[in-house]
DNA sequence: TGCATTTCTTAATCTAGATTAATGCAAGGA
DNA sequence: TCCTTGCATTAATCTAGATTAAGAAATGCA
């Protein structure tokens, strides 16, 4: 993995810093949006809907980068909650994804790869979300991060695939019975 | 709109083409896969699930850029289906758009600027997928695209939304009462 | 213009997953 | 250790949207 650091245009003082697990980074409706650099632990970052159910947007182990982009390029309050699921390092990166100015055409070719690959992620995902069946979903979710199982909690699985802990609980055991 | 031509790595000589409504630019499977820059007219670009069913991930009116980005990135077959809707003109785009070099500082910039908001396009989407009920999406699709409504028929607009057209015209008929 | 094909609507039935609720379990704190 | 609190499971009921079917309206084409 690059060196993240690197590729984004961080002030040379940028520190991580330590939060303990259910530590709120950022709420829903906080302005202007910040991006986070995950350098150990676990996060996730989610929204609320209207009858207060939580839907999770993403996870994001060491490495990864967290933002709401959505908020950053349109310039709105922020729509995702963005939480630590373990104590965790992470940069706080102040300022949006948008401000490329001094960086040079290596680290803009890194950053143009690293969003490539956040748009085929969306899209595989997008395309699941409306065509598979939740049972198809999962067995997806476990292949790509065979490790997240054991680390979160099953009702943070459901609410990342969409569907509710009970449902996720019934599928399990189908799946275990089918075996 | 910044010459979208100028911002990729076309060939000097790389021209639009013609295709009349109806033809398919990229089927399910091809390999590699290629990028479509839309000068005039409208394409779709969807998946056809194992049931026969067809969901549409996006659609891309003039102005647009099309491309099976997932597919790309993982270097694997197209998942996508690329189709007109109307007679277009596009601009065939042979290599992916992983590929940047030759390009300068500024071109790489606005590339960035162009991916951060699709990736903001499809947060929200995405969302609103796991989170919003039919009739919200719908009233979405109306809002953020107001003159797609009246140039496609509706059960692509179902397709979109990841419902049926049965579903779609009982929400519109709906949404007529209530006025 | 007329005919064929596709699209849209309405309605009856069906189903995946939601909701509600009750029970058992594991983990952390005093 | 007990006690609380959150998590997982199971089961009964409910609902948004799917499926099926049939007719009406619109569109395209000879």
């Amino acid at each position: 993995m690059d060196n993240l650091n690197e590729i984004f245009r961080l002030d040379q003082n940028s520190k991580s810093r330590n939060f303990p697990k259910g530590s709120i980074l950022q709420h829903q409706g906080d302005f202007p949006v910040s991006s986070y650099i995950v350098k150990q632990g676990l996060l996730k970052s989610y929204t609320i809907d209207e009858k207060g159910k939580e839907h999770i947007f993403m996870f994001a182990p060491e490495g990864w980068i967290v933002a709401d982009i959505e908020s950053q390029i349109f310039e709105q309050p922020a729509e995702l909650f963005i939480e630590c699921l373990e104590d965790s390092e992470v940069i706080v990166f102040n300022g949006d994804l948008t401000d490329t100015s001094g960086l040079n055409k290596e680290h803009l070719t890194k950053q143009i790869q690293l969003m490539l690959r956040r748009i085929g992620t969306l899209q595989r995902r997008l395309i699941m979300m409306m065509s598979a069946p939740a049972i198809k979903r999962y067995e997806y979710f476990v292949k790509i991060y065979p490790n997240l199982p054991n680390r979160i909690p099953q009702k943070l699985i459901a609410a990342y695939l969409g569907i509710t802990p009970e449902a996720l609980s019934s599928i399990r055991s189908k799946l275990l019975k089918s075996k």
